[in-house]
DNA sequence: CGATTGCATGCATACGATTGCATAAAAATT
DNA sequence: AATTTTTATGCAATCGTATGCATGCAATCG
């Protein structure tokens, strides 16, 4: 270990270090090491002095320098709403892994749903370009993630399927199908008629889809809505559980709840069992996401799949295609199949 | 919207623009960007003309370019086991809450526990230097370390209190004495005496040191602990639900399973219900970390608080006070105190 | 009124790596 | 043997911003 004495000033080794070392100029260092380039020719002689050289000083290049030059970061960031949601985390996980393996870092940050942030986030990007970016629900418009895209060059993947852009590749559930289904199932299967729905705001898209799929499917069949059964919760635990409260303290409770994402659910699960209803017997619960919780909660959770992890890497493989040039031409548009999984709540 | 006739490069607006449009110098830009260097002045006159001129073309600095003029580049790296386990992603959300408030962006790399990936980070920081470094557990040496900081300039803060350098700055709970005092608990208060401990592998440096303290209270006692009672996860819930499986089925199964993390902790909860052991009344369980899930599942966890948010934070306003030179002199070592949140699980 | 000071700005270089172009030496061709 | 081609390397400009130094001009001073 050096010295130790005191915060000093980095001592960076740079190409110019080892170019002296091995005797050669920096730009031969620097055809070496990036041996891509095939365009031009480098003796075995000098190629093995050069690399002795980096290997003796310990060498490594500085990736802001070559990015400046490349206009290349190899950096993506991802814009999720928040990190503490399990959903989301392993989405993130997904990505990571998928840029690791491209030798990409990855800078994440967290918009908690609101468009405020979302716009930061948007700003943040024309002040550090990085070469790809991944979209987690947004409210952006297409013409303000059009400017990041015109002005930065990144390469853009979202999950969702409410924008359309054609250089923006995106993958989506169709959610609200699923809900439809699930709906449809604790009618006809369970026998259900009185159900409730935890909602998000509305100004989430995937949120306004998830609810229009719940009152179309009570409506097809033929059955009427409480005003107090349609609660509306932030995404959190806490949400799920004020909402719970609500409902279950109303005149009329109702015999099912469709959350319209998996944390809620859990919140609303443990409500329930606190005041002593019984579930599914007293209330039957459906959440959305199948986060890994939702497996290990008892009674079990059931929930609607979204298989996060492979989301995660599904979206970075889309942004890795494009920005190693693997697939070039019109934007595509991927729908992965939802499908309930029925559990111990129901 | 601009035109979006398929794949273009990105058309940067620089400096230069600006200067162009403003009809001064791009160093007079510089200058009144940065205002901070009050070392040389500007004229009212020709600011207001460089920043309507910003403006009006929607100028946003590079922030790739300044990096690498000033040595600076405005972002912190954060290494953590892994961002699926809401121990961490709590703190890594405290950590981003507070770089962004001082206009940080955060990269995040996992490293699932291996030294390996450690090292690989180690690597990964060499060649894309970042102002920051925030380490949460490893098993990184501190020569290690050192080299990243006299390489990279870096100022690096750490969760844990195992590693001694005068310019690493740590943060630490007393979890030996957390873990000691909750084994005693459940001896004295709950009259356990057959107690199991699911530990992690002793290479990490935390996990060994609760496992002494748990072995320490055990011995005070003068219990004696059998083999099949000390039993290896691996950080997660697979791992609480295999080794209890184990301990359930042993010939001379616990009254109580201490567990070295929440995660497992849980893993084993939920087996335990599935086998229809009675929590507290067959076997007891204890985690550590008070992860939001502990609270939350039924029985709830009885378990050793982190405040892992706090952490975050704490972690992260450590290290901007020595980024920006609020703090200098002799590192600063902190230590959290911790204590047993009694849950329905003992 | 000439000399000194202070204010405001531009010029030019640096940060560290990449790459088009020029060039020198060696090999191949006629 | 002269010319062309190939191979291997260096020179110098560039990416976009920051900053030391020089400079021009107005204000102040003796």
């Amino acid at each position: 270990m050096s010295k130790m004495n005191g915060r000093t000033k980095a001592t960076p080794i740079t190409m110019r270090d080892v170019a002296h070392l091995a005797g050669v100029s920096q730009s031969t260092v620097s055809r070496v090491l990036s041996k891509s380039l095939s365009s031009v020719p480098i003796s075995k002689d000098t190629a093995d002095k050069v690399l002795s050289a980096v290997e003796q000083l310990g060498y490594y290049p500085n990736l802001t320098a070559s990015s400046l030059r490349k206009q290349r970061t190899f950096m993506v960031a991802v814009l999720i709403a928040d990190i503490s949601n399990s959903f989301y985390h392993s989405i993130t996980r997904g990505i990571q892994d998928v840029a690791d393996q491209y030798g990409y870092d990855v800078l994440i940050a967290n918009s908690d749903h609101l468009y405020e942030n979302e716009k930061h986030f948007c700003r943040a990007m024309m002040r550090r370009p990085v070469d790809g970016i991944i979209l987690v629900p947004y409210h952006l418009t297409v013409e303000e993630i059009d400017e990041v895209i015109q002005r930065t060059g990144a390469t853009v993947t979202m999950l969702g399927s409410h924008i359309n852009h054609p250089l923006i590749d995106t993958l989506a559930g169709d959610d609200d199908q699923a809900t439809y289904d699930a709906v449809r199932w604790l009618i006809e299967n369970k026998q259900h008629t009185d159900i409730a729905y935890i909602r998000v705001p509305l100004s989430y898209p995937p949120g306004l889809r998830r609810f229009n799929a719940y009152l179309a499917a009570m409506r097809d069949c033929g059955l009427t809505i409480r005003d107090e059964w349609i609660q509306e919760g932030d995404f959190s635990i806490e949400g799920g559980q004020r909402t719970m409260r609500a409902l279950l303290s109303s005149p009329h409770p109702p015999q099912a709840v469709v959350a319209c994402n998996d944390l809620m659910a859990l919140g609303a699960l443990n409500v329930a069992l606190d005041m002593k209803w019984r579930v599914p017997e007293d209330v039957a619960i459906v959440g959305f996401d199948d986060i890994p919780l939702a497996s290990l909660v008892r009674p079990s959770l059931t929930t609607i799949t979204q298989l996060s992890t492979d989301i995660g890497t599904q979206l970075a493989e889309m942004l890795f295609e494009r920005i190693n040039g693997v697939v070039s031409g019109p934007s595509r548009h991927w729908t992965i199949p939802l499908h309930l999984i029925e559990r111990q709540s129901t």
